[in-house]
DNA sequence: GTCTTATGCATAATTCTCTTATGTATTAGC
DNA sequence: GCTAATACATAAGAGAATTATGCATAAGAC
């Protein structure tokens, strides 16, 4: 496992482009994805996720579509085109900060 | 400048290691090395580095000099041994997590 | 010669983001 | 029947930064 500090600021990136590149998921079917993704070093928490897809939802990044399986209820998430745009931003930035840091630590990230 | 989110989490690692390759520094050298170094991309804030450097100083990880220049206050900060052995895991500790990030977000770093 | 900028340290109040804890409920495996 | 996995959600607390503030010296502009 990672350390969790260094995860802290870059959620909402995950999110939005596993969101692009899975297309419409629901909450749990993130975290599992990112566990996958990550062989198990990046485990996403509940209190983490949750308020993040709110948030992200309120500032219309994402659209929902609740539905019942059987009892019990899934809520999937799916980019909207303002979400497609952050997300590619958010992934750029990302990169573009870790070149940053690659000069400042002086090392390689290959 | 990037998205200050992104640093958190990184700044003691940042520290570490540019006192690492350069031996002692005081606190607004790092600044301005840090700057340098990432072409005005990270500018390290005062309220943030003074606090982390006590931090690192308590936690033994580096050991002070202080030294008046004229009628100004210098504190040189350098690596203990522990803190260099620190600086090396952080570092170790940051490439992983480049390394996950970069599977899980799909981008190469390079 | 005064005013702004740069140098140099430091701490406090606040904000943001996450962890941990808690709550509710259904489904599958043994 | 019990435990683990699935599935949502929110609240209290912690940690690490920003922003604001404070003090003080030195250098450069005009």
């Amino acid at each position: 496992m990672h350390s969790p500090e260094l995860l802290k600021g870059t959620l909402q990136t995950i999110v939005l482009k596993v969101l692009k590149d899975h297309g419409k998921m629901y909450g749990y079917e993130i975290t599992q994805r990112v566990k996958e993704l990550s062989e198990s070093r990046l485990l996403l928490t509940e209190g983490a996720l949750y308020p993040t897809l709110h948030k992200l939802e309120a500032e219309g990044c994402l659209k929902t579509e609740t539905v019942m399986m059987g009892k019990r209820m899934r809520k999937y998430y799916a980019l909207t085109s303002e979400g497609r745009s952050t997300a590619r931003d958010r992934v750029v930035e990302f990169v573009d900060f870790i070149k940053t840091m690659s000069n400042v630590l002086q090392v390689e990230m290959n």
